[in-house]
DNA sequence: CCTACCGATCGGTAGG
DNA sequence: CCTACCGATCGGTAGG
């Protein structure tokens, strides 16, 4: 009744949409995806959906929003101080984690790249290239000290995202060939595994 | 006026309207790409589109089929008479190729994975699973005769693949971090070489 | 005069 | 291969 409660309410009411919006675009894209679909899965009616986004596009960008916060932000820089080995596979656990944990905010990402990325492409060349940049730096002082084999280190972080991300959004492609009906933790750290293995030992001086 | 002139008109009316749905379908996906811009794109009027295919959902599914007979047809198994150094970079350069020449059959397969593979999901269960049995127990064979070290063939097939198709599914953000407008070939060999050489590395005993 | 929300319906456009 | 047109459903907004 109060303005706080109204407040509430409405905070509620916009995370339940946020929430909904992100399990259908991930499945559907964009234009799969009705305003209609998203106000039944967040326990609204569609009209009342226009009171907290004005337009479809103004809720996929809230979304996009939202998936970077966790698809790219946790992602620390590695430390140069620290041991090749271990920083590399911190790396590729934690990439691994979110697409197991986070595959939906993976998939909308992919849907993005695929259309070109028309929102995103700032994003891209701004923060996304300083956090490659920061990383390159790193495997190249590593280089230099002949911790690890001099690599192009773009193509290797390339290589990282590219791989722990085909968990995420080859997902029924992985399903049908390792011939389970859904992925657990122990498929997820075999995954990780494997990869770090090829990956740091190809590294190997 | 003929019989044979209209199959040959009706010939070359199909494969215009094939290879403009590729191009929207890989750009837009399913539900963002109409039949009206699939019919503008091969210069016919919308009601003749509907001459060779019935629904959309019908030249989805032939776009899918014509996808994968250039996507997954052309990876040959790995010969296990022969060096396995060899025949890696041979499977990682021809993929990294594929990624270069037909970027748009890869968008298309990514899509259907993003949407669960409705369609593709008995040929991933069949066909692909088979491919990737082979190639595992080729490698595993490697593994047995001590000429690469012991490793999840699987999630080495897993890793080529989803670090080869990142070039062709996640262009923008590559060039992007890059900073070019679009890639040469070059870029591509680069990518291989940088690939081939971890992945070489990282299974060497 | 404000909010949160409903049932009903708007103008346009989709696949067929 | 065209014009004309359908049942339905889309995103977004009206009044109460």
């Amino acid at each position: 009744m109060t303005e706080k409660k109204m407040t509430r309410i409405k905070a509620r009411n916009e995370a339940k949409i946020l929430e909904a919006a992100q399990k259908l675009f991930a499945a559907h894209g964009f234009h799969g995806t009705t305003i209609e679909k998203i106000a039944e899965l967040s326990d609204m009616s569609q009209p009342n959906f226009h009171n907290y986004f004005k337009t479809k596009a103004d809720v996929y960008e809230a979304v996009l929003n939202n998936t970077l916060t966790v698809w790219i932000d946790p992602l620390d820089a590695l430390d140069v101080e620290a041991d090749p080995e271990a920083e590399l596979r911190r790396y590729i656990v934690q990439k691994i984690e979110l697409a197991r944990k986070y595959p939906e905010a993976s998939r909308i990402f992919a849907n993005e790249m695929l259309q070109g990325a028309p929102i995103l492409m700032p994003h891209l060349k701004g923060h996304v290239r300083d956090k490659v940049q920061a990383f390159a730096a790193v495997i190249e002082t590593w280089s230099r000290q002949g911790k690890i084999r001099p690599i192009d280190p773009v193509h290797l972080i390339f290589m990282i995202w590219g791989t722990t991300q085909h968990y995420a959004d080859f997902l029924p492609q992985i399903r049908a060939v390792l011939g389970v009906p859904r992925l657990n933790k122990t498929h997820f750290d075999q995954a990780a595994e494997s990869i770090c293995e090829i990956v740091i030992n190809g590294l190997k001086p």
